[in-house]
DNA sequence: CTAGACCCGATTGCATCCAATCGGAACCCT
DNA sequence: AGGGTTCCGATTGGATGCAATCGGGTCTAG
């Protein structure tokens, strides 16, 4: 499984694959807010391109859960509720300790070993931002043994689209739950290391669960942005 | 959760959604084997229509996983690997227990009546489209109360791509098999009467792995469809 | 003054036309 | 004769232009 911002490896003379590449990055960096219109022809204006591969393009990223997209009217940048966003959470409380199974014979110790970088770096650094980023790269970081096709492309889709409830949350997080956050990365490794990978899925597994349950008591991140 | 062939609901004056389910119908029911190549002149003149929506249609399909589209090459329908189908049912394996877990409460006295008469209907057909069409009439039935957006629509996904290859497989099924089979249905149904949903989740959880497994010691079913 | 219908601008949806790319076949060279 | 190369037809990809549809503003009637 190898992954960068998680869009399929764009195709030679595909250009709606192109712009859909450069939006999803822009939605998921939160240059674009959900709730965002998104019109057909600024894009295709922006991009130096018409309209039909800016539609190709938004398709995709409609079936990334990125954008939605009503027949005659227009797409916007796609809202979560809360509901929804605490699906999403269950549904990779179970996908990715599968996932993390997969993956782990496979891991050689210089992944573990980054994976332990990533891990104290996330500890150490108080930017939201960063945090974001060291987060996605080692949990997706733990998961690069596995050789699957269809599951590590879900699970990136399932990051993508929490992404920018996931930043508003980590902006208000306390220090204490960023301690626990801490400690569930340390395990996650040690486990790994020690070959215990029932230990490790079901620690993913509560990890998940309880950022599930620290979302859904901020309702107001999901009304804020409702805007 | 209302599904009927597993498609977005047809969008007034979208002509690429249409044509899509279409293609997926044909596809669904067996008329197009996996591998086959899809000429978007030819869908187009089939439906009447020019080839703008027609492509429009391939991506839609490919991001339910029935096409496979190559850039300025073609488009085909999609072929699995055994590792691929394997690993879709590993994701069906924690997917359709908590699935169920959300709908279960919901189920009315009538939705449980609906299943348990597909139950039985299913132990007396022998006739393979037939058991096909109450295997997933069952499965899904079983969702009907879930509100879920997103988990609903994904486990429709991962049983359409896999549906080939579970018609090629039901039609080599010994009576042995399928008694298991339509017991552990039975099994499902009861649980459910009786609101334990843990050992509901238990017997699906068995109930596609057991499946998963029986799949796998079939390779040639995979690479006869290799054509 | 408010509720409803109508109309028009803005935007999306589709068809047609032209350009770019790939696969295959014939050809040439070794 | 076999392997590589070059050409060409078939097919896909993209741009332009026109038709269809939706939302907002205005006008009218109650």
């Amino acid at each position: 499984m190898t992954v960068t911002t998680g869009g399929r490896s764009t195709r030679g003379g595909d250009a709606g694959a192109r712009i859909a590449e450069q939006l999803r990055g822009r939605i998921l960096r939160g240059e674009v807010p959900p709730g965002t219109r998104i019109r057909q022809e600024d894009v295709a204006a922006q991009f130096g391109a018409s309209r039909v591969p800016v539609r190709e393009a938004l398709r995709i990223l409609e079936h990334d859960g990125l954008v939605t997209l009503v027949a005659n009217t227009g797409a916007w940048v796609s809202r979560l509720t809360l509901a929804e966003c605490d699906e999403i959470y269950q549904m990779r409380e179970r996908l990715e300790p599968l996932l993390l199974r997969l993956s782990a014979p496979h891991l050689t110790e210089a992944d573990l070993d980054d994976l332990q970088r990533l891990a104290e770096r996330m500890s150490e650094t108080s930017d939201v931002d960063e945090f974001l980023e060291l987060d996605r790269a080692f949990h997706l970081g733990a998961y690069r043994g596995a050789t699957t096709t269809q599951l590590g492309e879900l699970v990136v889709k399932l990051w993508n689209t929490t992404q920018p409830y996931r930043r508003a949350y980590s902006r208000s997080m306390g220090a204490d739950a960023a301690r626990i956050v801490h400690d569930e990365h340390h395990l996650i490794v040690a486990d790994l290391r020690d070959g215990d990978v029932d230990d490790a899925e079901r620690v993913l597994a509560g990890h998940i669960r309880r950022t599930r349950r620290r979302l859904s008591r901020h309702p107001e991140l999901f009304e804020a942005l409702q805007a």
